[in-house]
RNA sequence: GGCCCUAUCGUCCAGCCUGGCUCAGGACAUCGCCCUCUCAAGGCGGAAACACGGGUUCAAAUCCCGUUAGGGUCACCA
């Protein structure tokens, strides 16, 4: 039997960060073994979902390349993918389940259904239904459909018996008919809920395994019953730990960013966010060595029972190491061209209309590449080179120890000796720059802070030398004459 | 609250199934040192955990029970 497994979001906002982690695993597990993963849109909350949702969902996926072989977009056998689209078949089943006596319709409004509730809360009950219309006969059931009164279709649970549920993880989870409501299976607006949908739909696309997350474990009786009903053998059930915000919660939207286009946006690299999602459910490296792992690599070595059942936190300090990481190991050339494509798709607008060449790009990144943990990151370590003049203040010059007066006096001192070159060569400049610190009596130290400052306006910058040889002797040397002017207007005791 | 799931350093993960080799290992973060024109990167080192209580056993992080804690779920949302 050949594996087929699915991830089924629904279309009802940005594309979440839990789908990507649970899309990971599922296409871990379709892949190393040589099955399909599909992707099956669940929109059949009629208020909440959106096409566009479902558009960013789709590009999201390509964004982390969690390819799938059957979807919305691009068809297949078991299609159409896209649950509104495929009505008729729940129409055809909840038919099946009524006939059967497995279900039954339920006419009851929501002013009674909200009454019951509260008179279930002050009686302390447990909430459900109270199996009002359990009880009428098919006639009246008929006519009063036929008459054009509204209803649902609940399913009718047995509360006498118990349900196992057997998880891969976890082993066989019990629970008692008491606990299981009556559970609307079709809405009145003749849309199936998630239950139904996602049994017939599980069922009719031949999904062999059904990794999902751990909210889902309690309803997953109410699913093992619908299988029972139809005369189908239930797949595979496997539960996925939940993500989890820092106070523990299920990862939320207010607590962490969750939306996989902000990741995007921040410029962090797909290969790192499925690198550091596969983190978070298990550990590939059996204990030792590094952490860094692509695609080929997590599939060697993932399995189902490897992964930990404690629902992870979402620590972006460890993905943004994990960033990092892919930063420096991508080819100079490569993370050059991705720069570019970030700042054309994602970045700033301000960037974006004065996005620097590629080739220039690609001589900057030597200078960043370790430096630089996301792509977001590349105006902040570059802004100087784009710039025509840099702010200086004297807070920037604190740092290179010495007042005013004898900072202007050394940088004037570097321009002179670097005005008379067309260009900055680092390797002839830099032993000449320290020469000339030993000369004026200044650490090398506050001399290079001086230029840098003068340079950058900042203290902490990429390679100085290099960094002016790009620029250029012209406007490097431009930018001491300034600095120098700056800090001989600057108060002479400031230190 | 009922039901269900889970429980090793601040965080992620290993060890647990097949008790002894573990006064518990790796990674991120943190602290210190080295390297160094800054910031990084890199190297070296430090601090840091088996939730608690009972069993079982010659021996328990590892097996069992309970407690506690955290989480999930109780919709005509998924």
């Amino acid at each position: 039997m050949t594996v087929r497994v699915r991830i089924a979001p629904s279309p009802t906002g940005d594309p979440h960060v839990g789908t990507a982690y649970v899309g990971l695993f599922n296409w871990l597990y379709a892949k190393k073994h040589g099955g399909q993963f599909l992707l099956r849109i669940e929109d059949t909350d009629q208020v909440r979902s959106t096409p566009e949702s479902e558009r960013s969902i789709m590009r999201a996926m390509k964004w982390l390349d969690l390819a799938y072989d059957e979807g919305p977009d691009i068809g297949g056998p078991c299609g159409p993918y896209r649950q509104s689209e495929r009505t008729e078949h729940y129409r055809k089943h909840t038919q099946l389940l009524l006939d059967k006596g497995a279900a039954y319709r339920c006419f009851c409004t929501d002013e009674r259904l909200g009454l019951m509730r509260e008179r279930q809360k002050a009686a302390k009950l447990p909430p459900g239904y109270d199996g009002l219309c359990r009880s009428l006969s098919k006639e009246e059931s008929d006519r009063r459909a036929a008459a054009g009164e509204k209803f649902v279709v609940r399913m009718k649970i047995d509360k006498s018996g118990k349900t196992i549920v057997k998880d891969v993880l976890r082993g066989d989870i019990e629970f008692s008919h008491v606990e299981i409501d009556d559970q609307v299976l079709m809405k009145s607006d003749h849309f199936p809920t998630y239950h139904l949908a996602n049994v017939v739909d599980d069922r009719l696309m031949g999904i062999t395994h059904v990794l999902r997350a751990e909210e889902w474990i309690s309803s997953t009786p109410k699913h093992v019953l619908l299988y029972e009903a139809f005369g189908w053998p239930a797949p595979v059930f496997c539960h996925l730990p939940l993500l989890r915000n820092a106070d523990r919660t299920k990862i939320s939207k207010r607590k962490n960013p969750t939306s996989l286009d902000w990741y995007r946006a921040q410029g962090y690299l797909p290969e790192a966010l499925i690198n550091f999602l596969a983190l978070m459910g298990f550990a590939p490296a059996e204990g030792e060595g590094s952490e860094i792992f692509d695609r080929a690599q997590l599939m060697a070595r993932f399995d189902l029972d490897k992964i930990s059942l404690g629902g992870p936190v979402f620590d972006l300090t460890k993905l943004e190491w994990l960033n990092g990481e892919w930063i420096r190991r991508l080819p100079a050339d490569v993370l050059a061209e991705r720069i570019v494509a970030w700042i054309a798709n994602d970045g700033p607008a301000e960037l974006r209309a004065s996005a620097p060449p590629l080739d220039f790009v690609k001589k900057v990144v030597p200078l960043i590449q370790e430096r630089m943990k996301k792509l977001s990151e590349w105006d902040e370590w570059t802004d100087y080179f784009f710039k025509e003049s840099v702010v200086l203040t004297k807070e920037a010059f604190r740092r290179a120890k010495l007042p005013p007066p004898q900072l202007a006096a050394v940088v004037t001192a570097c321009a002179d000796l670097l005005a008379p070159h067309g260009e900055i060569v680092p390797t002839r400049d830099e032993p000449a720059l320290r020469e000339l610190a030993g000369k004026l009596g200044v650490k090398v130290g506050d001399l290079f802070m001086a230029l840098r400052v003068a340079i950058t306006g900042k203290s902490a910058t990429p390679p100085l030398l290099e960094s002016m040889a790009l620029l250029g002797a012209a406007k490097s040397v431009a930018r001491l004459r300034a600095a120098a002017k700056f800090l001989a207007e600057s108060d002479p005791g400031e230190l």
